[in-house]
RNA sequence: GGCUGGAUGGCAGAGUGGUCAUGUAGCGGACUGCAACUCCGCGUACGCCGGUUCGAUUCCGACUCCAGCCU
């Protein structure tokens, strides 16, 4: 029975495709509350760079998920499924309409696919992993996951470090091979996919052309500077409990922003480099956008490219309430 | 004007008489608790004109341009 489901929106895109003008758009119109589905703007102290919304926004139009996290503690996308679906309940409690926004891909699909009971992360074993891989390197690791997994190893490169630490990770937590317990899902472990719950729908903006984004983000990454991107991360290299290799501190912009200031590179070099980044990430958000696992059901190209597309956009959005 | 060195893919930068640099940017892709992460794949580039050679980006000569030195 669908129709008795509530009803949810949601919004993706890439960076710098102005999703957040139009979701505050929609929120004038509509009763709708906003979950941001970001994994950047989820820390507090990182406004500038992640874009996040300012303060008199944020007041006129709550976001939930953002601010919740100290940059020394990463946040994770499990957390996030968890959080978004506490979220999501409370505003339908309310009786009003959920809407996600953001470009954090992996989170949208964990929230819509669904996510297989598997054990958190644990910092003592990845550490182990980490030294074990920086000793005889990932194919070693990926040799040893073979053997234990196999089949997980081989949808894996040898190289992927990543997702090989987080393979073993798994099964020296749970001696089950992360394979086996993802198949358990189907047998309704784990958290259900979203379209059991809510009947939500979510608009994809595509930008117009490559070009056109390119030039939108490097636009921003030169606001972002003038807006005191350098003091912001600053602030936080100063604090002296942050490192580089904290999932915030890897962040597009972030990342580049702190070798600078460690000395690393000149800041010509430095906004560069984070429009790069900044780019690929793009690049990245776009791939899942267009791929056969693509979270969103229908897209809007160009939709935020001018007043004309976004009034479209909006009307579609605002039919389906 | 003379001498010397250099000219390699968008950029940086090795190298070779005949199927390979590499890095980076860009493009495509993957993705189940770090995801703004991590990883994979993709480039007939050898300044120009002639010569030598079976074969020249590589050797020889002229030319153009650049850098440094000299007058």
């Amino acid at each position: 029975m669908p129709s008795r489901r509530p009803r949810a929106l949601a919004i993706a895109g890439p960076t710098a495709s102005g999703k957040t003008a139009l979701a505050l758009a929609l929120r004038e119109r509509a009763p709708v509350e906003i979950i941001s589905v970001d994994s950047a703007q989820v820390y507090v102290g990182m406004d500038i760079g992640t874009a996040k919304p300012d303060a008199a926004t944020l007041a006129r139009a709550p976001h939930r998920l953002i601010d919740i996290r100290d940059p020394a503690v990463p946040y994770s996308a499990a957390e996030f499924v968890v959080d978004a679906r506490r979220e999501m309940a409370a505003i339908t409690a309310a009786g009003r309409i959920p809407l996600l926004v953001g470009g954090t891909m992996l989170y949208f699909h964990l929230l819509i696919e669904g996510m297989a009971e598997l054990p958190a992360a644990n910092p003592e074993l990845r550490a182990e992993l980490a030294a074990a891989a920086a000793r005889h390197g990932w194919p070693h690791l990926h040799a040893e996951l073979a053997r234990v997994d196999p089949e997980t190893a081989a949808q894996l490169h040898p190289l992927h470090s990543q997702r090989i630490q987080r393979a073993l990770e798994v099964f020296r937590a749970t001696g089950q091979p992360l394979s086996r317990l993802l198949r358990a899902q189907q047998d309704g472990q784990g958290v259900a996919p979203i379209a059991t719950d809510y009947d939500m729908t979510m608009v994809a903006l595509l930008p117009p052309s490559r070009d056109l984004l390119h030039q939108r983000i490097a636009a921003r990454f030169e606001t972002m500077l003038d807006a005191g991107l350098v003091a912001e991360v600053r602030a936080l290299y100063e604090r002296g409990d942050l490192n580089p290799d904290l999932p915030s501190m890897r962040a597009a912009g972030y990342r580049q922003v702190w070798a600078h200031l460690a000395g690393e590179c000149d800041a010509t070099v430095m906004a560069a480099r984070g429009i790069a980044a900044t780019r690929q990430l793009a690049k990245r958000q776009l791939t899942w956008l267009r791929g056969p696992r693509s979270p969103a059901r229908e897209a809007a190209t160009g939709a935020w490219d001018t007043p004309d597309d976004q009034r479209e956009i909006l009307a579609k959005l605002l039919k389906l309430i």
